[in-house]
DNA sequence: GGAAACCATCGCTTTTCACGATTATATTAT
DNA sequence: ATAATATAATCGTGAAAAGCGATGGTTTCC
């Protein structure tokens, strides 16, 4: 296996034209020039350099070409290799974050604007899925709600209290009692994720509204409470505010949706990922 | 500088996942991967997998990552590498020869002929130049009509005798006395090379020759003979036969014009070179 | 013929490499 | 809980390689 140490030696007798040059440019002795050319030498199966003798330079041999053309492209290689490396560790490369509706309009946008700032050459993908279990098999961090399971470390990001959306007039203003929801037509998410915990609080109450509609989209569901179907409990911030809208607290409130952001356990992080949690870190001490 | 051993055994524990089975894969022991790791991560300035600890496999970190695919492109060229040198050891390569015309229509296809078939896969480079003085600098190897000069090493190829190209009837049949050309109207060559000698044999003869007409091609010669303008003094191989010249030896004869293969001496030779070497000697053999 | 500029080689020291044995740690089975 | 198991890290030792300085041998130039 050639060492690349030694075809830079090669290299370098080839530009300087003699043994003793290249050991100069190098630091090296002559004598570790000349046993570093024999090694290459040896592996090669014959001469790299012709040696005319005398203050004539060496020049190389047919076999010397061939070796030096590929071991320059090696060496420009391994530079290119340590430059990687250190542009990895300045905090560029690449970050995987997985990611969900009010986490990309809410949490995101602060997060990723501060770390392109800070690193302006990384790649930041967002893989925006539904789902009820998070997997952060190939992803970085990932936006959840919910503290997760598993070999996980978490952070609490935001806790978003629920609120009921209704149009004006179908109640009083202000809060709203949770048995006033019993029999009442809601439009809801499907049962996954939040809404699973919001409908199992309302059913350890004793509390069953009737879900007359249910989807996936904020703005459907907010339509479909402007056109009477039912009424919803959402999070806050999933309600993109409406004067056809009136939002009541709930009395008593229902649990806080959290959001986390969630990173596998024990794993070591790139710089862009560690930076990623810091600024996390922050953004949720000003949100709370 | 990183070095290709140690990025082998980075590649080996990725693909099997754990020290010990790319230890075994590789031949080494466990806790020489371990410490070739060890090395690499301080190249590399972090760690390269997370240990979990206990039996379950490392993983790569992303910096690991981007150092493997580095590595692994590195190791890919080295591998190219060898294979590249092996390919020259067996006789692939380039090879440039120096020629001119005579060389070239008599000598060198035989020469190549055997060449290619040796050695399929080489890039045959052939340079045509006409010139006085042999220039050896980036060529293998040169055909030349004289000894050469200088730090060369020489195989006389081919003696051409010289042969005195007129119109039938312009001389009786047989041979020609050399003292006929005295004041005789002749075309031919520029007074270089070949027909420089000749001309100084002349001279020292005391015969002068009208020269008539010069140019460097061989066949506009011949066509300016058999349009009348004057004779020609020809070495028998430029001479292609024709009814409407007749070949008539010199008498006395001149000095054969000599073709010899030129190297540069004390050069080492690609085994193609060294190979064509040995067929030129071969066919040297065959024509004198 | 001597000086100068080379490369090769030798003996020695330092560094690196590899190994085996041991230790530490985490999972899994009992 | 405890033992068994599978893993990586570490330590000490011997071997190999690398590097250095000195020396010797060539060739060219003056």
């Amino acid at each position: 296996m050639y060492a690349l140490r030694q075809l830079a030696t090669l290299a370098a007798v080839a530009d300087h034209g003699t043994f003793g040059r290249a050991a100069v440019a190098l630091g090296y002795t002559q004598s570790s020039v000349s046993q570093q050319i024999a090694v290459l030498e040896k592996e090669a199966g014959g001469p790299l350099f012709d040696r005319p003798g005398g203050p004539r330079p060496v020049r190389l041999t047919p076999l010397g070409a061939v070796v030096l053309e590929h071991g320059r492209e090696l060496l420009a290689r391994a530079q290119a290799m340590t430059d990687a490396v250190d542009r990895f560790r300045a905090g560029d490369g690449r970050i995987d974050i997985g990611t969900f509706q009010t986490a990309t309009n809410v949490l995101l946008p602060p997060l990723i604007r501060e770390l392109r700032d800070a690193h302006p050459g990384c790649d930041i993908r967002l893989f925006e899925e539904e789902t009820d279990v998070p997997d952060l098999g190939e992803i970085d961090l990932m936006f959840f709600d919910g503290p997760g399971d598993g070999d996980v470390e978490r952070l609490k990001v935001l806790a978003d209290p629920h609120v009921l959306v209704a149009r004006p007039g179908d109640f009083a203003p202000g809060p709203v009692e949770l048995k006033e929801l019993d029999g009442h037509p809601l439009v809801a998410h499907p049962a996954i994720c939040d809404q699973a915990r919001v409908e199992a609080t309302l059913d350890a109450a004793g509390i069953a509204p009737r879900f007359v509609f249910r989807t996936v989209g904020n703005e459907a569901l907010l339509a479909m409470v402007r056109a009477g179907l039912g009424a919803a409990v959402m999070p806050r911030l999933s309600v993109t505010d409406d004067q056809q809208l009136s939002l009541h607290p709930l009395d008593p409130q229902l649990p806080d949706r959290e959001i986390y952001l969630l990173w596998q356990a024990g794993r070591t992080h790139s710089p862009l990922v560690a930076h990623a949690i810091e600024i996390a870190r922050k953004l949720a001490a000003g949100l709370t």
